[in-house]
DNA sequence: AGCCAATTCTTGACACAGTCAATAATCGGA
DNA sequence: TCCGATTATTGACTGTGTCAAGAATTGGCT
C-alpha cells in the first residue's frame, strides 16, 4: 500500500516524502475531503505539516494524475483518489454531502456536444445537484 | 427593455431600484461576467454602486430565477441571463474564455444517472473543458 | 403631494481558501 | 557520507465573498 504509493511517486519523478505519502493516504481514506480535512488527518498521522505543504502536495498529485480535484459551487475544493474510472458526483443541496455516481451510458456519455464552438474539448465534468436520503427524511 | 425588467422585478415582489436594473442590464450585455465586471459596468452606467449592493442584487436575482450563476473551478462566479433554456458551458483551459453549448440530445440528456444513491436529483450541471479556437492557434 | 414603514443601499470590518516568497530541512544519488 | 536539488516551513498577502449597523430609497396610503 504505502510502498506502492511510493512507487507511484517515483515513477513520476517525484521525491517520496512522509508528507506526500500521508496526504495520499488521507485522501484514499476519506473520499471527497477538503484540503483542511487532509491537513487535520495528516497531522493526526505524522504530527505536523504546514498548510503550504498540503496545498503543494495536493496540487502536484492532481497534476500528476494521482488525485482528482472537484470544485463544487459554494464549497472549497474536494479531493479523491478515484482517478481511472469515469464517474461523476451528486451533491446534496442541504448538507453538502457528496457521493459518487457512475456514468450512465458507456464511458463518456456527455462528451458529445452538438456544436462545440470550435473548442477542442477534452473533458466533460458533470455535477448532479439534489437532496440526499438523509435530508429527504427531515423536510 | 428596461420597463420589462422592472416588471419582472415587481412580479417577484422585489422593489425596482436603479442598481438592480443596472445589474440586470450589465449581465444581459456581457454574458459570463464576474461580479467585479458587473460592478465596473454598473459604475460606468449609473455612477456609483457598492460592492455589497452588487452581490445582494446578483444573489437575489439568481435566487428569483432572473439570472443564472456558474462557478467554474479556478475562477470566480460568472453570471448570465439565459435562464430558460437548457444549455451548458465550455471553458478554455488556457485563457478561461467561456462559451455556451446547447444540449446535445433533447432537453436534459445527462439527468439520467444510473445509480443515484438515493438522492433526489433536480439538476445536472455540465462543464466542458478544452481549448478555445484562439488558443489552439498559438501552442 | 406628502408621510411612513419596509426594503434596499452604503460603509467598513471581517472570514476564508488559496498563493507568494524567502529560508530551512530533507531526499537520494555519487 | 556529502552535496546539490527538491521539498517543507513560516509568515505575509490576495481575492472573493459575507456580516452588521446605520443611512437612503421605494412604494403604498391618506
Amino acid at each position: 500500500m504505502t510502498s506502492s504509493s511510493a512507487h507511484q511517486l517515483r515513477e513520476r519523478g517525484l521525491q517520496v516524502t512522509a508528507q506526500r505519502l500521508a496526504v495520499l493516504r488521507a485522501v484514499a481514506g476519506r473520499p471527497h475531503c477538503t484540503a483542511e480535512e487532509v491537513t487535520e488527518a495528516v497531522r493526526g498521522e505524522i504530527g505536523v505539516i504546514s498548510r503550504q505543504a498540503v496545498y503543494d502536495s495536493l496540487n502536484l498529485l492532481v497534476q500528476k494524475g494521482l488525485l482528482r480535484r472537484i470544485q463544487p459551487a459554494g464549497s472549497s475544493a474536494l479531493y479523491e483518489d478515484r482517478v481511472n474510472d469515469n464517474h461523476h458526483h451528486v451533491i446534496c443541496r442541504r448538507c453538502g454531502q457528496t457521493a459518487d455516481i457512475d456514468c450512465a451510458v458507456g464511458a463518456a456519455p456527455c462528451l458529445n456536444a452538438s456544436s462545440d464552438s470550435g473548442f477542442r474539448i477534452d473533458e466533460a465534468e458533470v455535477i448532479y445537484w439534489g437532496v440526499c436520503p438523509g435530508c429527504l427524511g427531515q423536510p
